[in-house]
RNA sequence: UGCCGGAUAGUGUAAUGGUAGCACUACUGACUCUGACUCAGUCUGUCUGGGUUCAAAUCCUAGUCCGGCAGCCA
């Protein structure tokens, strides 16, 4: 739809992108991005933001979009990363075609690059200690003060830089710098750091190096060795962007057509915590069941969840992008979450906290199979047979003793729909030892048969119900969320946040006989109660293990 | 006390000098064999003060508030 179009186009890269492709900023006005993730951890919903906002902008203008790991420090990094990284983009939808890429391959490049700046008189080595180097950088509000090592030869900087990638320092001995202005206002300026000798293992290049390029430096090369020509980014590299330009204006070979760095705030979502360290944590301390845990907001947790790609796709779409750092409701997730299942997927019935119902004027053996439609709102879903006994289950908080007012369900001397089934009314009730309902009595009536076009009276509730004979038994796990307070950076810093004891409550109930195949990672609507998804390590078919996705909305307050 | 950003309903985001709109949330009501969905409606907004202009969220100016920056992390 055009105004649909129009609308989600609004944003100010798209802007900012199609101002490029008018003015032929880039040759053959192409457009390419990238999503450049450092194999150190697993990717959350707010690297979704990121990944489908570069997919996005180079579809939008018939680009293209790489991969790209960001592999530069080698000591934090590892394979396992990179796999589990590529699996979730790729399941989110962004397709990188044939172009992955590792800044590690690059190496033998940055290096020679380097040899240029060193040429240049744009680059020295640094002999000072990483304490000495802190205190010539000088503060936020007092200028730095230049290396004594700063005015060595050029010469003599080739035979120190070379000697550092022939491993003789020691780590952290001498580093290489940019030369470029320690009093600039801008301390990123402040002849930044751009290559450390360090002798980790690299998952890629093995032992090659001892020396690693430092990100500011390796960014821009990396990206302009690309043909990137909007390198989205976020917020915090704002500072950074001089440098970005330093870099690329002073190496011959990308003189023309630099790419553009582009800022923009990343996600933030109440009632979540993304950050590396508490993910981590949460895994290391067992306090979650690993990375893809379902209470997790990292991409593999939701999939596990039962959320689908196409959910995040229209929620990271909606929400929008821009300049202004901004925390979205998770609410509005939520939303899309159940839109995007709604069609989808078939409503059936569970009872998730059982009480027994018994129909008395039903004699014992009654077997009756009744027909259902699987999605009132998509007819391909097709119907399906629901058995019909004496004997139900239905939901402990759809019967009340004594009923506050405008409680639609059941209670003594109330009638209500049976969904798919028949009206019942209840005329008694049987307390356990603990005063708990043990057992509801009711009638019911033939004449109000689910699709017969009874008219005769009307009844203000309808029940999810599930046959006490035959049936499927069955485990749910509702999940809320994690944490209940938004801690602010400095509690997440901290740890200081309290999680949610009830993050995951474990209920035992029935679901229809029709689910008894219910094959992992199939999802449902369980009517009245939310939407649901068959865990994926739950192959044991004797016992179904329903994962909570979302819950549906309810505008009914009990007092 | 330095530099760089930012500020539009409760939340997120449009409007590129010309009717402040959309989505989510909340609340009303209607409908309902899901207290869901859907439909109708309501509440609520341009940070402040000046200026330019026929006309300002938009341009200028002075403030206020918020965020980021002093890793050999990215």
């Amino acid at each position: 739809m055009e105004s649909d179009n129009k609308r989600k186009s609004s944003n100010f890269i798209y802007n900012i992108i199609e101002e490029d492709v008018k003015n032929n900023t880039f040759s053959d006005n192409r457009v390419h991005t990238r999503f450049p993730p450092e194999p150190n951890g697993y990717l959350h919903i707010g690297h979704a933001k990121a990944i489908l906002l570069n997919y996005n902008a180079a579809k939008k203008f018939n680009g293209k979009f790489n991969l790209r790991f960001d592999d530069t420090n080698p000591a934090k990094e590892d394979t396992e990363y990179v796999e589990s990284i590529k699996e979730d983009i790729k399941w989110l939808g962004a397709d990188w075609e044939d172009r992955l890429f590792f800044a590690s391959n690059y190496f033998d490049r940055m290096y020679i690059y380097a040899v240029e700046l060193i040429n240049k008189g744009l680059a020295y080595v640094d002999d000072l200690s990483p304490e000495e180097i802190k205190q010539f950088r000088g503060t936020l509000t007092e200028p730095g003060k230049n290396s004594p090592y700063r005015e060595r030869s050029i010469s003599e900087n080739l035979k120190l830089f070379q000697a550092m990638k022939n491993g003789e320092y020691k780590d952290g001995s001498k580093v290489l710098r940019a030369k470029i202005d320690m009093s600039s206002p801008n301390i990123n300026m402040r002849d930044p750091i751009i290559y450390r000798i360090s002798r980790a293992y690299h998952h890629n290049t093995g032992d090659k190096w001892c020396i690693y390029p430092m990100y500011d430096y390796a960014h821009p090369i990396e990206d302009a060795i690309e043909r990137i020509t909007h390198s989205l980014c976020s917020l915090e590299f704002e500072d950074h962007r001089p440098f970005y330009n330093w870099v690329l204006s002073n190496l011959d070979d990308f003189k023309n057509e630099p790419p553009k760095q582009i800022e923009f705030a990343k996600l933030f979502l109440t009632k979540t915590i993304v950050g590396k360290r508490f993910l981590k944590k949460l895994v290391d301390d067992r306090k979650v069941d690993g990375w893809d845990d379902p209470r997790l907001m990292t991409i593999a947790g939701l999939r596990r969840r039962g959320v689908t790609a196409e959910a995040i796709q229209k929620f990271c779409e909606e929400i929008g992008v821009a300049k202004s750092n901004s925390t979205v409701d998770i609410a509005m997730f939520e939303h899309f979450v159940r839109d995007d299942l709604k069609p989808k997927v078939p409503r059936c019935m569970a009872v998730v906290e059982p009480v027994k119902l018994v129909i008395t004027n039903l004699p014992e053996d009654h077997l009756e199979w009744l027909e259902m439609k699987n999605n009132q709102d998509n007819e391909d879903l097709g119907v399906r047979k629901i058995p019909f006994t004496k004997e139900i289950y239905i939901d402990r908080d759809d019967f009340m003793i004594d009923p506050p007012k405008k409680y639609h369900r059941l209670y003594p001397g109330n009638e209500v729909r049976l969904m798919g089934a028949y009206f019942v009314k209840c005329h008694d009730y049987i307390l356990d030892v603990n005063g708990l309902v043990k057992e509801i009595h009711c009638t019911y009536d033939p004449e109000t048969k689910s699709g017969s076009g009874f008219t005769g009276r009307k009844v203000k509730g309808t029940l999810h119900w599930v046959s006490a004979k035959v049936n499927k038994e069955s485990e749910f796990r509702i999940y809320d969320y994690l944490i209940d307070e938004q801690p602010n950076d400095k509690d997440e810093e901290s740890q200081k946040y309290t999680l949610n004891p009830n993050s995951l409550i474990i209920k035992k109930g029935y679901v229809e006989s029709s689910l008894s195949e219910a094959l992992p990672m199939q999802r449902y609507q369980f009517v009245r109660h939310g939407y649901f998804c068959v865990d994926i390590q739950n192959t044991d078919t004797e016992n179904l293990i329903f994962n909570l996705i979302v819950s549906l909305k309810s505008s009914w307050k009990p007092v």
